[in-house]
DNA sequence: TTGAAAGCGCTAACAA
DNA sequence: TTGTTAGCGCTTTCAA
């Protein structure tokens, strides 16, 4: 590559010393020139095409203006307008974004923490943490700024940005009752995320509180949030109580796979099953009969989360709140109706 | 944060030189050291914790083992995988990526390439381009490796991977012409992008080769590759030339846009109007009745454009093809029908 | 208002 | 085999 310009070119050019260039060229710095020497500079910057080394700047302000930002796998629709919305924070700020993908391997993850801190990252966004997870706990221990965002770390003082997932399955159970339904399935999440286990726990809150028996509701706990195991999850619901009138399903993904097994066996939804899914993940409308999901904010919570981290980064002493909890809505599609008379 | 240790740290340590320090823990460097001493030193590290500094491993080298990933938005569904494909190798060779999303507009486009440039990327894969793009062109002219994916630029020598968007269009347009259509209009692309163009070119060198006439096709130039332009290019073909049975789309979103037209104003498809796409994006399986259209590949040409720019990047002696055409194939669902007899 | 000098953490040419 | 030294391009303290 064709050596870029420096500092000391613009010096050598207009007969200036290389820190009364750096001073020149910096707002902050600058009023304490005179303006003669500050045009002078800066017009043979211009000419000579000048881009500050932010290499440079880097290592001498222990500041790279570079955040990490962690999820699970990009290709999971419901990430890339959360990396949106961290971005259109971040690059406003002037930060660049490293995007890794852990691929929920805690080995990777770990690994990738080690790759950021190296790279002197100045702060990291995670929306990939486990319940519990040591590496990035440590990271921020030693006082690298952390966000965890979707998710959160339990034990912790990190501070994170979720939605309001009790709100959210309160939601949609009392949309399931209000229909008739009595015996509800749950098709859970997988334990070691605060998601799975925040909607489990706010299932089991809502049966008790309706008072619903043992018998009246059965719980599937999926490895992954993915189709596969959805499918998986109804088989099992569908051999163990297959007086079930409706599904629960603790995403998206998980009731996309429900509704394709349940569909396989000739069990039609919404007619002999209520299906309901959580996200309202893009191009949801499209596939019928429409699930009934919960809405979350997504852009705007990497927004949010972002400007968290900021916060962190550039006003250490100010605190910020440890906790942000978003607002859901529920989406009525065409998933859910009252229970066929048996 | 609390300050990492350093090679100094190391050499005080164990009472070697930093430089020593330097040599023990680079492999390739290690072998003109006694066992010893690099046995003391890589101890030493890992008992104090140490990982190198990447900013100034970087301002030494003059390499930031960073490259920059333009794509339009992440959020169209095409590209994560894209993105995956280019991770999975960089990642491997040591490389991070920073990711932009130009958003389609020139400008911005433009500022973030002079951004990226600032940050010392050692190359950029840009999947994003216009057909003509001074701002990229003059960056590689000065020396940037720089690989184009899913477009290309005209007039220049940038190397550029590509589907084989001719063949695409080919089997598409005979897949019509087997089913007996005849009066097929053309959803194109934006012209200023080469998939738009590429393709339009190859579908009237179709109807040509057919020797359809021009009372047979008709065409309209979508703005943008999203389901509005799509929805409004359709009712334009519906006004002009209501006699059309099939609609050969420069893509999948286009395609969506012109089948939500079409049940509007209920013609059924595949009944009364065959419709194709282009892409193959995830999920288009599920939406009904199943959009005939053409896969590309994804991930691997992800992969290989990354594996070109780290050619470009660390062997720039050695030449690499300057066309990559990746071959596509055709993929029928529901969609295609034979034309109603009028 | 400007210059001189040091140093961020590392690598590499040269010397010993 | 190891140490010395210089320098990547920048900011910032101290002096003038």
């Amino acid at each position: 590559m064709r050596k870029r310009p420096t500092l000391k070119d613009i010096a050598r050019a207009t007969g200036v010393h290389p820190s009364t260039v750096s001073r020149a060229l910096d707002a902050s710095a600058r009023s304490s020139l005179s303006e003669e020497v500050v045009e002078r500079v800066r017009e043979a910057a211009r000419t000579l095409g000048y881009r500050p080394n932010r290499v440079a700047f880097s290592l001498r302000k222990q500041k790279t203006m570079t955040v990490g930002v962690m999820i699970p796998d990009i290709t999971n629709m419901i990430f890339p307008p959360i990396v949106r919305g961290i971005e259109s924070v971040m690059e406003a700020a002037g930060y660049a974004s490293i995007l890794v993908n852990t691929d929920s391997q805690p080995r990777r993850e770990q690994r990738l923490v080690e790759i950021l801190q190296e790279r002197g990252v100045d702060g990291i966004i995670h929306t990939a943490v486990l319940r519990s997870d040591p590496g990035i706990v440590e990271a921020a221990r030693q006082g690298l700024p952390v966000v965890t965002l979707n998710r959160r770390i339990e034990e912790t003082n990190i501070p994170y940005v979720i939605n309001d997932e009790e709100d959210g399955i309160r939601l949609v159970f009392d949309l399931l009752r209000r229909q008739g339904h009595r015996r509800i399935a749950h098709l859970a999440g997988p334990a070691e995320l605060s998601t799975g286990r925040l909607r489990l726990n706010a299932f089991q809150a809502m049966v008790d509180a309706a008072g619903l028996g043992p018998g009246d509701t059965v719980i599937t706990e999926a490895e992954r949030f993915d189709e596969e195991e959805g499918r998986r999850c109804a088989a099992e619901i569908h051999a163990r109580a297959p007086g079930t009138t409706a599904v629960l399903c603790a995403n998206d993904r998980l009731a996309l796979g429900a509704m394709s097994f349940f569909q396989s066996v000739g069990r039609s939804c919404p007619k002999d099953i209520s299906i309901t899914g959580f996200n309202d993940m893009p191009l949801l409308e499209l596939i019928p009969p429409g699930l009934t999901t919960v809405r979350i904010q997504q852009f705007e919570a990497g927004a949010i989360a972002a400007r968290l981290l900021l916060s962190l980064i550039e006003r250490p002493d100010e605190s910020v709140p440890q906790a942000t909890i978003l607002p859901v809505g529920l989406v009525e599609r065409g998933t859910v109706a009252p229970p066929a008379l048996a």
